[in-house]
DNA sequence: GGGAGGCCAGAGAGCGCTCTCCAGGAGATC
DNA sequence: GATCTCCTGGAGAGCGCTCTCTGGCCTCCC
């Protein structure tokens, strides 16, 4: 298909598209850029040099031009955790972050552009801030959901183009996507209370991830307001085992409880393997929620109700965003909010 | 930190940092790429100056001269399948494309490689084409498991250097690593004989992909040349739903099977809760032997016994030849095959 | 018929870096 | 003391592209 010319197995230059159309570098230029001004005869006459040298444009030169890369990174920040012997395996394992990418890719999909996905953990903060800064990227995509993490401010430092999953803890001029935790919470505590539940319980996320925080005090404080006062939590860690040894060590100090709000998806499907273990019936003996509608609530036996986070949407327009920064960089941040919906199904 | 001198808001250049210290753009080049000739003094003053103005290489004009980009894609392709409403929520919920990732970014880092992660599905091979073609990456870490899989071809044909993740459905001059997949399946047959099974079967991968025929067929040959011909199968997806179907149809058909060799860790988790919903009990009524061993054998209760498959080394290894292909363009292919291992735990 | 104005292609100056070639100085050798 | 060699740093030519400026050719209008 593509003839390869050009000497030596080098790809071909647009001095030589140019030449083999017998027009100037410039009119090639511009019938790759789209430029509106070149007549249609010679557009097609470039447009088959094009072809038959197989000529592609080499990035490196463009970019130095332009200063665009036509590239985002996509920067899943996670802490090491005693407990995940490999973060790697955590990003790769747990729904949320293929959703995240999935939504990142679609909206940037249409303006070609294309997404960089680099985690990192705390280990090599350094390489990040340095691959950022060497213009591989025109912006950043910025997972990080723990409090104590500094690369959002590293990151806002730099100056580049830049959106965050989620508000950050300490108040930082950068522009954020984040959904409504608390309103979240509540919609998981309604149906459960709906249901009749009236020995409510919760196993949280990692306390000092705000987003845990949230859907926790969201929970108990409106459970708290509605005459249940003091609801029991046990701390997991977003994993399916995480929720499985959450759920033992809950039904072992509150054997009593009928109604569980699980803070993941994935921490509810190990709940519910614990809970069916113990031999209760679920939902019969003890109503279980979770949260995220991620592909994990559909392996959850029975099937889980949870409250579903647009996460795909939700990253879309983190995309969006992050592209009206790069186009006009004056811009001020914005925050954007996006409201959790209950999905009904067996568990609940 | 970095003053981020420079006008505008504009990072520094080269020949900044040169003023700044006194000597010749020539020279902080020198520095900074760590040529030998430079003498010891002239070297402190421009790290300093470096330091000062917050110079950081602009990655475009660099890769101009030197035609390199230092970074290598991983592409990870996967045919779009009916029962997949998302490939990329298979990508990242399968532990194996972690382990692949960890391992080549283990490899490339020391060497200041960067990995750019692109999955893909046969709707967008054109895109990962031209992003390859435009010299955005100096190589390619290719992921591709499924026999009609145009994608290693084409890649090739593109003459960039690139590593296949497996010996290629049909032949091509590339290099690829691969574990030998028979083996694996024999280590397997061997552990369930030695463990009195006498009524063997199987769940395998979709039999598209050549890893999976292997499996099927070295388990099955093994173990008719050993007196069992006919060992009953049914194909999986890799997918830990996929595995408790295929479990529960094996069942239906063969309610006598004392030994199963589930060609994933996933697909295995997914069998034994359909073992298990079956009032069987792993291992005394029914063994059950997985393959990869991942993280998702330790998900599984009872623990899987498993056939390790060394991914993370097998990818690092990928990049190793990989770069030896960057750094000598005209090297010969080559193949590494990896030896699986038996994993006792609980299980089988 | 002549001048104004519009349209479209070409010329050429960079973008920021690497790397070859060259020059100058220090040290070594006779 | 003169010549040669070695070592180190500077000058400058590109890498392949974009984009502004320039200028030629039409068309149109008075």
């Amino acid at each position: 298909m593509s003839t390869r010319a050009g000497r030596g197995g080098q790809n071909p230059t647009m001095d030589q598209v140019a030449e083999a159309a017998g027009v100037s570098r410039a009119t090639v230029s511009r019938v790759i850029n789209g430029a509106p001004t070149v007549d249609a005869r010679i557009r097609e006459m470039v447009e088959r040099a094009i072809a038959e040298t197989g000529y592609v444009p080499n990035v490196a030169a463009r970019s130095l031009v332009t200063r665009k890369s036509n590239s985002v990174a996509l920067v899943i920040s996670e802490p090491d955790r005693p407990y995940d012997s490999s973060f790697l395996n955590r990003i790769f394992t747990d729904p949320y972050f293929g959703r995240i990418t999935a939504g990142a890719t679609a909206a940037l999909r249409p303006h070609d552009i294309h997404l960089v996905i680099i985690p990192t953990d705390s280990t090599d903060h350094h390489h990040v801030l340095r691959y950022l800064r060497q213009g591989h990227v025109d912006g950043v995509l910025l997972i990080s959901s723990h409090e104590q993490d500094p690369l959002p401010r590293q990151v806002h430092d730099l100056g580049i183009p830049a959106v965050v999953s989620a508000r950050p803890a300490t108040p930082l001029a950068t522009s954020f996507v984040d959904v409504d935790q608390r309103l979240g919470s509540r919609l998981a505590a309604d149906r459960l209370l709906a249901r009749g539940c009236r020995r409510l319980a919760t196993i949280s996320g990692p306390l000092d991830m705000p987003a845990a925080l949230d859907r926790l005090d969201g929970f108990r404080s409106y459970l708290a307001d509605r005459g249940f006062p003091g609801v029991p939590s046990v701390e997991g860690d977003f994993t399916r085992h995480g929720g499985e040894e959450g759920a033992r060590r809950l039904l072992a100090d509150h054997p009593d409880v009928d109604g569980l709000f699980v803070a993941s998806d994935l921490m509810a499907e190990g709940a519910l393997r614990a809970v069916q273990d113990l031999g209760r019936r679920v939902p019969d003996d003890l109503a279980v929620v979770g949260f995220d509608d991620s592909s994990a609530a559909l392996d959850c036996r029975p099937l889980l109700t949870t409250i579903r986070q647009p996460v795909e949407e939700m990253a879309a327009e983190m995309a969006e965003v992050l592209m009206a920064h790069i186009a006009s960089p004056g811009r001020l941040p914005r925050s954007v909010t996006f409201q959790p919906t209950l999905v009904v199904r067996e568990s609940a």
